[in-house]
DNA sequence: TTGTAATTGATAGAGATTGTCACTTGGAGC
DNA sequence: GCTCCAAGTGACAATCTCTATCAATTACAA
């Protein structure tokens, strides 16, 4: 199950955050797609909705959404800008495409044993962890065989 | 089983690259340390032994160790500025943590069933996989019982 | 020792993100 | 509804990280 951009705003208020219109703009184009999109990509995405919004309103937005956890970002394998998705509502991890940056989310990551063997060697506490896999999607596997 | 500076210098050899001064002033901070360092502090401390050396030079040295699989990044739980660190020879992930930033190298990530799920489900060919736990260290945790 | 292709450093600059600050506005309280 | 003010906004400049360019230097094979 997916956040809708009302129940994203609702916990916005939830939290004592304003609900303006740049926001509700971001929260929509966010809600709106599967993809995972850069700022810049959301910044297009909002002003045709709210042509007058900031690039900056977007970056501000993305950061407030990620303290909150309502977003969170697919890091790549070379460099990672930090790309932004929105969340599904559980625990997942992505399947990212090394050819067309595609993101397949999964769910049902076991990795509670080897946490609990890590707590034993180590004494960490773990709070959780980034498990992220890469590969070529089928597409990409045609048009590239090399 | 780390690799030392001149076991390092040894395969940039091997590979036809040549061994300058400004490379082996990189190779030595990277290899003293067990931490992960930014681009920016390999930099400071490279210049200890090599005052001259740029800043542009260590990026460079980076990128060619990063080609050559002799080091690695972290992926921060936050933004990931590309840490490196230096890698041992074998597969291996990372438990950093959130307190103090040390990092602590493991290896034995069981995820064969996983990767072979996701290629059914998903006909990805995968690739390769990120993981890295975060978590408080015993020496943070004492710290900070919050 | 020599020749040359690889490497270097300075400079400028690109691209992503943030700080500042005056102006605007959502929405709680009346 | 109306007022008020802290939260939020946009423009701009600045910062931070990293890269492109290019002339000068240098490691090292012959």
């Amino acid at each position: 199950m997916r956040l809708t951009a009302n129940r994203i705003a609702g916990i916005l208020r939830e939290r004592g955050h304003k609900l303006t219109p740049q926001r509700h703009a971001v929260l929509k184009v966010i809600a709106s797609t599967q993809d995972h999109l850069t700022p810049e990509a959301i910044y297009e995405r909002a002003r045709v909705s709210k042509p007058d919004i900031g690039l900056i309103t977007v970056y501000r937005t993305l950061n407030l959404l990620s303290d909150l956890n309502l977003v969170c970002r697919v890091h790549g394998s070379d460099g990672c800008r930090g790309y932004m998705m929105r969340r599904p509502a559980e625990h997942h991890h992505h399947l990212v495409c090394s050819g067309c940056d595609r993101v397949v989310d999964f769910s049902g990551c076991d990795l509670g044993d080897l946490e609990r063997k890590l707590l034993e060697e180590t004494r960490f506490d773990i709070g959780g962890h980034l498990l992220e896999f890469y590969g070529l999607c089928p597409d990409c596997r045609k048009a590239a065989p090399a």
